[in-house]
DNA sequence: GCTAGCGTCATACACACGTTTGAACCATGC
DNA sequence: GCATGGTTCAAACGTGTGTATGACGCTAGC
């Protein structure tokens, strides 16, 4: 007879918040499925509506946990830096952006892969997430936006805006990639880089998306030639519309394989 | 009694393919169900599998029919500019990547909403669409990425590698975000720009990843000091590890609203 | 010793998914 | 007229999903 796994002291939810959060870092939270986790977790089916009442509910407390102490990080290292009217500029503000996920992600209180987790969140698709974020930490992103609007007081809101947009994206793109620890290790090129140097090349790497001229003249022209090409090219190689339509109809037989 | 919506001439199977294309596009892959598709398409739920044999035949096919002429434009301008030995460089070899995407997001070839569906492809997270791409389009990639190293060849392989990851990753979150066209108009700041002004602008935006330097010590210094206070604010405010414990077990009641 | 009550378990429910089927439809061929 | 073959249709199948239920074990309090 098999030897009983977890007496049932050990804690159930944790094991279950715990399988959570790997398989939705390894898989996102479309292919988030109880089965999964509760068999990662080693526990029964009705475990997660036991302890958290649904999916969603335990999803909303596995990001709490580990998202508010960043948000509250953040904003902490926001006011100091704003204490006594100082306006800081906008590498700092990115710098006040990252550095708490980094040391975050150093600590236990982050958990064991906080940073895959972060690009996980800020890059998923599903409405769930996405609302999520919205209705917990929009407030948070409007001060770092004013604060990025006074930093580069020059710069038009709304490109402001974009520019934040891609820059973000570009980030938590980066982080959610499978690969991300690979990456941060090229990040270092070899040297052994201490947290801030590697910040600090992150912060280089982010910071010319919102502070880098919008083309110039010259730009332009280089451009324009190659729409020139590109149209001609175009043109010689495909003088007609489309594709040549497809052989149609008849309906498809399927060979499925044998199980 | 109701009047037949669509002769049965009227190609189903092109309909099909449109409903197909809007919700991938508004909702991804994994979001993209047959009863969704053959809905909006006013078509029978079994009309997929006749046209096409399976969910995954036609998103292949709807794929092939919008990146094949893509990624062949590109390959040919790319081969023009290398005609007799030249190199291009970096900026130029961004510039071969969009022009033809912003010509076909126009042209009817491409489709109404070309520019999305590109986003949305690029950063889907399920695997089928992963896996298209890899298998599909990896020549390519590896040929542009050639192209860049020789273009930038003081740039290490790997770090070259990342820097293009990043910039791709921040361009297709952007092109796949849902206010993508409020985004584009923004680019252009009132003015109504030329396509090449406004491919100039989105060069500018990407390129500083690729060749911006890494961290200077002024930088580095700056993140230092970000890192110490953010620690030190961190211990006062929560001298303990995580978050106090919360109230645990006892069944979990749900109230659900009703139908 | 007995009874609460927390936690776990196997099992079932209702629903959504992709796919399959066989009959019906309907223009075209003879 | 009648058969043929491409197309559409309603209905079902099997599987996977999140959730709900009721019984069972175990420990704690009296």
């Amino acid at each position: 007879m098999a030897v009983r796994e977890h007496p049932p002291g050990v804690d159930t939810r944790h094991r279950l918040l715990e399988a959570a959060e790997w398989l939705f870092i390894e898989r996102g939270y479309e292919a988030l499925s109880m089965r999964l986790v509760t068999a990662r977790a080693e526990a029964n089916l009705a475990a997660v509506n036991y302890h958290f009442g649904s999916k969603e509910a335990m999803l909303q407390e596995l990001l709490a946990q580990r998202l508010d102490r960043l948000n509250e990080d953040r904003l902490r290292l926001l006011d100091a830096c704003e204490a006594d009217g100082h306006v800081p500029d906008y590498e700092t503000i990115l710098g006040i952006l990252f550095a708490p996920a980094l040391q975050l992600g150093r600590s236990p209180a982050g958990g064991p892969a906080f940073l895959r987790l972060l690009g996980r969140v800020y890059s998923d698709a599903s409405p769930f997430i996405r609302d999520y974020l919205q209705r917990h930490y929009r407030p948070i992103f409007e001060r770092f936006f004013e604060a990025f609007a006074r930093a580069l007081p020059q710069t038009p809101r709304n490109e402001l805006g974009l520019r934040l947009h891609f820059a973000l994206k570009a980030l938590s793109g980066m982080l959610a990639a499978d690969d991300m620890n690979d990456l941060l290790a090229e990040l270092s090129m070899g040297q052994s880089l201490g947290d801030a140097e590697l910040l600090a090349r992150l912060v280089s790497l982010v910071s010319p998306a919102l502070v880098a001229p919008l083309g110039n003249p010259r730009q332009v022209n280089l451009i324009e030639q190659l729409l020139r090409q590109s149209n001609q090219l175009a043109e010689t190689a495909q003088p007609g519309s489309t594709e040549p339509d497809r052989s149609r109809g008849k309906r498809v037989v399927s060979v499925r394989a044998p199980r």
